[in-house]
RNA sequence: GUGGCUGUAGCUCAAUGGCGGAGCAUCGCACUGUGGAUGCGAGGGUUGUGGGUUCGACCCCCAUCAGCCACCCCA
């Protein structure tokens, strides 16, 4: 076995196939975010260590950022997320946007962990975030731009659920719980747990981090009441948009969704895939109110979410719902008759492509057999042939290889008998 | 960082501690101006790596690396 230098773990390579699917995987979320008039932005993929280190969670930052130090001594992170980046870039230029800014990007991610089902060290990410307004009904549009993503890409809401909650309303039932501040995290981790252990192991673990038997109680209580939301003016607004704009099959509250990270201030959601196998949650955002002022900024209100393609992914084809493609792009293929002919032989695909075609030529001189079947393997639909035959008569012999039929062309309106076949 | 499972041909997998095989793929030929189909044939391996046990190891033991899966965390 010959020796190949292994790829870094956790990466993954697109060989044209799997590059086709995260091509229609861009377009669908392009259009879908275009659909809601959102503008497409980037980031540096390389930021300082400082962005990250107040505003994202502790272990986002110290277990999970590539980071290194640069030839100058500057601590560089290889970006974990690009919220922190959007926060800077909004700072930067406050006073010259127009407010309310509606922005999206779509770029690969680096998280140093280990690699599972659902998750890889490099990942692309789409993100969305409108910028500006506070109202329930902007943390609707996310929230309905999420759905419309689902429709789009052909997810059904039997199959996918959005479930939305509100921090502040979770906060202001666990004062009433008597939830001191500094066991508050470890309730909202306790809460995002709920979900993966069974009810014995959750309870036996809520003790364990000090719960008192009536606090659990209520707790639970709380996690069970799925009117819960109807004490909330922001989650009762949210709902009414979202009914109103005819998504609502998609979207459920549910106290149990929490989220990790720390900047979230009020509304969050997530959505999984209630059908299939995949756990992990296919997207995640929320509202953060604070990070603007934190990253040096005015105050600023701000919505968005984010995306994985690594989860997207497994449910699309865990639904078959990941469309083949055909990866090459040539629609012809001139073949070599012989040594003699390479040179006319180029230049017949050179006037294709004058003509629009897309067209390869055949670059060696190899029996005819062998250029058909490639053209055949490579699904490409056309072959044409000059050899002496057609040379001596001012032709080109054009072969649909679907079809099975074939025949002559003037060798000058080659281009245009091949776009007329194809039509 | 913790735990479990798996490493044999390009791919998917066989092989009681006793001569490492098959299917698919590849290449050639039938088919010297035409793909798919069929038939025939060929090439391809230090069994992940290093050590140990044994007369003898793909098989048992130890280590190591890699992949997968779960935990942690999270898109």
């Amino acid at each position: 076995m010959k020796k190949i230098i292994a790829s870094v773990k956790g990466t993954r390579d697109f060989y044209p196939e799997q590059m086709a699917v995260r091509t229609w995987l861009y377009n669908s979320l392009r259009k879908v975010s275009e659909s809601f008039g959102y503008q497409e932005y980037e980031a540096p993929f390389l930021e300082t260590l400082e962005l990250y280190a107040a505003k994202s969670g502790e272990e986002l930052v110290k277990e999970q950022s590539y980071v290194f130090e640069d030839r100058s001594g500057d601590m560089i992170a290889l970006r974990p997320e690009l919220t922190p980046s959007l926060a800077r870039m909004i700072a930067q230029k406050q006073n010259e946007l127009t407010f309310p800014v509606r922005w999206w990007s779509f770029g690969p991610f680096w998280r140093y962990e280990r690699p599972q089902k659902g998750r890889s060290r490099e990942f692309f990410q789409w993100n969305i975030d409108l910028l500006g307004p506070s109202s329930p009904e902007s943390d609707a549009e996310l929230v309905a731009i999420a759905a419309n993503f689902f429709k789009q890409i052909g997810l059904s809401p039997k199959n996918t659920r959005i479930y939305v909650n509100n921090r502040r309303l979770m906060e202001s039932r666990f004062d009433q719980l008597g939830f001191s501040a500094e066991i508050r995290p470890i309730v909202s981790n306790l809460v995002d747990r709920r979900g993966k252990l069974s009810s014995e192991k959750w309870e036996a673990f809520a003790y364990e981090v000090g719960l008192t038997t009536s606090q659990l109680a209520g707790l639970k209580d709380l996690l069970a009441d799925k009117e819960l939301w109807r004490e909330s003016e922001d989650l009762v607004r949210l709902f009414k948009v979202i009914d109103s704009m005819g998504i609502s099959e998609y979207v459920e509250f549910d106290p149990n969704i929490m989220r990790g990270l720390l900047y979230y201030t009020g509304t969050v959601f997530e959505a999984f895939d209630v059908t299939g196998s995949v756990r992990r949650s296919i997207l995640g955002g929320g509202r953060y109110d604070n990070l603007l002022a934190d990253v040096g900024g005015d105050s600023l209100p701000c919505v968005g979410f984010a995306m994985g393609d690594v989860v997207i992914s497994l449910v699309l084809q865990e639904y078959g719902l990941v469309p083949t493609f055909d990866t090459t792009p040539a629609q012809v293929l001139v073949t070599v008759f012989s040594e003699e002919f390479l040179p006319d032989s180029f230049a017949l695909a050179a006037e294709l492509r004058k003509g629009g075609v897309n067209a390869i030529c055949y670059p060696e001189s190899q029996k005819l057999n062998k250029q058909f079947k490639y053209a055949d393997r490579m699904r490409i639909r056309m072959v044409l042939v000059v050899g002496p035959d057609e040379t001596s008569h001012k032709q080109v012999t054009i072969k649909d290889l679907v079809q099975g039929t074939q025949q002559t062309a003037e060798r000058a309106k080659a281009a245009r008998a091949v776009k007329d076949m194809l039509a």
